[in-house]
DNA sequence: CGGTGAGCCTGTTCGC
DNA sequence: TGCGAACAGGCTCACC
């Protein structure tokens, strides 16, 4: 006898009939054998014990030929089961699976998706979690598809463009795949002895998580309801962006974040990039803005035989004299500044602000738009949990630059997480960059 | 028509 | 410790 699986519905292949099963929320089968049977695998059914906790939840027993048993236990009968022929299966009007949507693995991209997103009327969550769009998304699986996607889960679908599309099929296969490969997720433990229970929820971003830190930004976790369903999401990470006209962005991250692959690939796009560290280097040159005031306050012994500032001697001065570090600073950030202000005049120019402390110097008041670089949090993440210790309580212990950055994190607009491969990256800063696209063609 | 909420069920968890 | 309320992975249908 065969088993397919459509969607969430197992089809049975009996020798006649077809048999359609819906778990719901908690139905589940048991492979087993009557007591004193020849067939010995899966666990020992005796029906005789009515009242037994595990018992009185088995509310259908399958007897197959070789004498093993399959047992459908639902705890709150919410499962359904329906009977078919071979001939109608797939035709009769009353077969759920004639209103079943595509199967997200077989999506080549978001076109599909795209195409319903257009005439729905709810929210993108909704749309996630219709059967008849996509099939096999359920509550957990939507949140976490829209956290990876970085969409708010009460965007109204209508308004998703096609590359809002093709990140969420992407990701729902992501998810899918992983959760599959990892025997699902098991968040409550209505499992009795000998139970698998999936590994999937230690892999949870948003579900579940509500007031505990993203691991992305640092941002409690948000919990409301959508159509009636517990929906977990970061409010900062799932951001729309702002709706101003984009001109002048802002980049910024730990050194060897990834910044240069990013501002290399606005720059492709037609950005022209403005490196703060040039410029705070070409003004440190001698006769430029910043020469004379620097060596006033640092001293002759800092210049080289040929009369320019040696900036590793000045590195070596401000790295152990915090004052030191903040006069430098308070010389260099105002001529910076004006450079760059002079430097992003041109109206019809769109302009990538390089600034390793854009939000410290004050730079941000100068975009439309802030991004940051994310990296190695997740793997910082896999070993917290591999060490069997809570993100929370560890998180005192990180060291100071990384809580800079989660601070950094909670101010910036858009997070590009750079901890993956450097093709999850592309695509990120691609889709940011259609998606700016898109945005200034509507605001123009 | 669209959107909301009740209903289906039972068990667990949380706050008083 | 007891006790009631809220909540849970899904989906349908009645109602406003
Ligand atoms: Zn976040």
């Amino acid at each position: 006898m065969d088993i397919e699986r459509y969607g969430k519905f197992l089809i049975f292949k009996f020798e006649e009939k077809i048999l359609l099963s819906h778990l719901r929320m908690e139905g589940k089968y048991y492979l087993a054998h009557y007591e004193n049977s020849s067939y010995q695998k899966g666990l020992t059914y005796q029906p005789e014990e009515e009242d037994s906790k595990f018992n009185k939840h088995v509310h259908l027993v399958f007897e197959f030929t070789d004498e093993s048993l399959l047992l459908y236990h639902d705890v709150r009968k919410f499962g359904r089961f329906y009977l078919f022929t071979y001939n109608d299966y797939l035709t009769n009007p009353r077969s759920p699976l004639v209103k079943l949507g595509h199967e997200p693995f077989n999506e080549k991209d978001g076109t599909y998706l795209y195409s319903k997103a257009q005439k729905f009327k709810k929210t993108t969550k909704e749309l996630l979690l219709d059967q008849s769009v996509l099939v096999g998304i359920g509550n957990i699986y939507a949140d976490e598809i829209c956290f990876l996607a970085k969409i708010p889960p009460q965007k109204s679908a209508f308004t998703l463009t096609k590359e809002d599309c093709d990140l969420l099929v992407s990701k729902t296969q992501e998810v899918l795949n992983k959760a599959l490969e990892l025997g699902g997720s098991t968040v409550r433990s209505y499992h009795f002895a000998n139970d698998a229970s999936g590994r999937f929820q230690n892999e949870l971003n948003v579900y579940g998580r509500e007031g505990e830190p993203c691991y992305l930004c640092g941002t409690p976790i948000s919990k409301t309801k959508i159509g009636g369903r517990g929906t977990h999401f970061c409010a900062h990470c799932q951001q729309e962006l702002p709706s101003k006209k984009i001109r002048v962005i802002g980049v910024t991250g730990l050194i060897s974040a990834g910044k240069s692959m990013v501002s290399s690939a606005f720059q492709k796009a037609g950005y022209h990039l403005v490196d703060a560290d040039q410029i705070a280097k070409d003004c440190l040159v001698k006769g430029e803005s910043c020469y004379q005031k620097v060596l006033e306050t640092f001293g002759r012994e800092i210049l080289r035989s040929d009369g320019e500032i040696e900036r590793s001697k000045l590195r070596e001065i401000v790295v152990k004299d915090e004052v030191a570090l903040t006069k430098l600073n308070s010389l260099i950030h105002p001529e910076v500044e004006a450079v760059i202000v002079e430097k992003i005049k041109d109206e019809r120019k769109c302009f990538l602000l390089d600034v390793p402390l854009l939000f410290e110097a004050g730079l941000d008041k100068l975009c439309d738009l802030t991004i940051f670089v994310n990296t190695h949090e997740k793997v910082r993440r896999k070993r917290l949990i591999a060490r069997g210790t809570m993100p929370l309580k560890e998180a005192a212990k990180l060291n100071s630059s990384l809580l800079e950055a989660i601070k950094k994190m909670a101010k910036v607009d858009v997070i590009i997480d750079n901890s993956l491969t450097r093709e999850a990256t592309d695509f990120q800063v691609k889709s940011l960059i259609e998606k700016i696209r898109q945005l200034n063609l509507i605001s123009k």
